[in-house]
DNA sequence: ATTCTTGTGTCAACGGTGTTGACGTAACCT
DNA sequence: AGGTTACGTCAACACCGTTGACACAAGAAT
């Protein structure tokens, strides 16, 4: 799990910070992640992160080129947290769904982060034994090579969708969040029932709007593939 | 959600800038749809905006409580731009699939718009009016009121995860791009058989891995649903 | 034990950011 | 014609990421 350093692997020379912390790339890491799941994406900077390790800001860069680079490095963590833990129960469909479910509440776990981390194939060792493992479960279920293929993909990028989506919301500020969850019910419980029709009569609903919609989804997208597959055994 | 106005909507003085514009919100909306669309997200900041208009920065602030809330005016012209031409054809499906996927595709047009206004309850105008469209057509299905809430965000959260997930593709340069579809077939093609055996397996369809899952993500949760309408209706 | 090299933490600074409060002036109302 | 005031401008504030110069201690070499 290297990272991109701009300084080679193994250090020699750990110097103290004038607070008396020793410094190292996996430290920075822990401390960036603590930062950005206690106080939000958006209070991520490298001068509080600085703060945090009890260190000069500057003293990030000598082991990441710059913020990318460091968030790229818990991206990275992340992939590897995601799956540890997974152990499949044998019924495809539920293993398919716990699998699919990890990559989000990870993705979620750092919101900021999510957005980016999701689009790129990072092509390394833990994403190569998700992606064996989510297609193991579909071609154990019965599907042909192809449309498992399809399937998966369906299914992580909408995982991966959700967690960019839902991860938007976490970045707001609790206070903001709270509100725009109250706008639900303040700017359209409210709206008239000539114009608004449909609104106006599921007024009373529209709290359902408020929090995440990944397992609903999920739920459906999987009885739809038990159902292909039991059309299939007919 | 707060009301994005200052001031109230209908202006009075409208006094040129030094340069000679005539200010409006529609105007510095459309300027900043423009310096998004041209420049990309990253590029966009109050201070270029206030110079594409013309104007001093700070005369935005007239117009809008804060750069979130004009934000929030920018995503809102998308949501209108994507109803435009909706003709519902009596097919609640089929309609359905229409509008979402019409979010889908104006979200993905502005791919630099997409990552951030994905994210955001707008509680304007073009918002409130899909909402009530797409509920509406799911209460014709003959779901239930909370039914019909739940499944519209199912619907609208997956179309739009879908298009910030595909808009981050599209940001990528295009070399960059090539290069991550290319690395399915390099880096998951010749994966060995004992160890990543249902990779290996399905190796020659991994190019399904490229595009967009939209559309079979959107077929199966429609199945599901008219499934779910068909077992009703028993 | 002394010197040398160099990795690395610190500091100050640069050019950027969003946002605000004071201010003047032009545009409307009477 | 005069008064109000909306609104464009300006200067300032407190942040931000990043960089280059610098000091110094850790390890190597002698």
């Amino acid at each position: 799990m290297a990272e991109s350093e701009r300084v080679p692997a193994e250090r020699k020379r750990r110097r103290p910070t004038s607070s008396g912390v020793v410094l190292s790339a996996d430290l920075i890491v822990d401390a960036a992640c603590e930062l950005i799941d206690s106080q939000g994406a958006q209070a991520f900077t490298v001068r509080k992160l600085g703060a945090a390790l009890g260190a000069d800001p500057s003293a990030v860069y000598r082991y990441f080129r710059n913020t990318e680079d460091l968030l790229l490095a818990v991206a990275d963590r992340l992939i590897g947290e995601s799956m540890a833990g997974f152990a499949p129960s044998g019924d495809w469909a539920a293993d398919l769904r716990d699998l699919v479910l990890r990559a989000y509440r990870s993705a979620l776990r750092h919101p900021q982060i999510a957005v980016f981390s999701t689009v790129r194939v990072t092509g390394r060792p833990h994403e190569q034994r998700a992606v064996d493992t989510g297609i193991g479960l579909l071609l154990q279920a019965g599907f042909d090579d192809a449309t498992a293929v399809r399937h998966y993909h369906t299914l992580v990028d909408t995982a991966l969708g959700h967690a960019a989506v839902d991860a938007g919301v976490m970045r707001l500020a609790p206070a903001q969040r709270a509100a725009d969850e109250q706008a639900w019910q303040d700017e359209y419980g409210s709206l008239p029932a000539d114009e608004y029709p449909s609104v106006h009569r599921v007024r009373e609903h529209l709290t359902l709007m408020g929090g995440s919609a990944v397992e609903p989804t999920l739920d459906l997208l999987i009885a739809a593939l038990r159902r292909e597959v039991a059309q299939r055994a007919e």
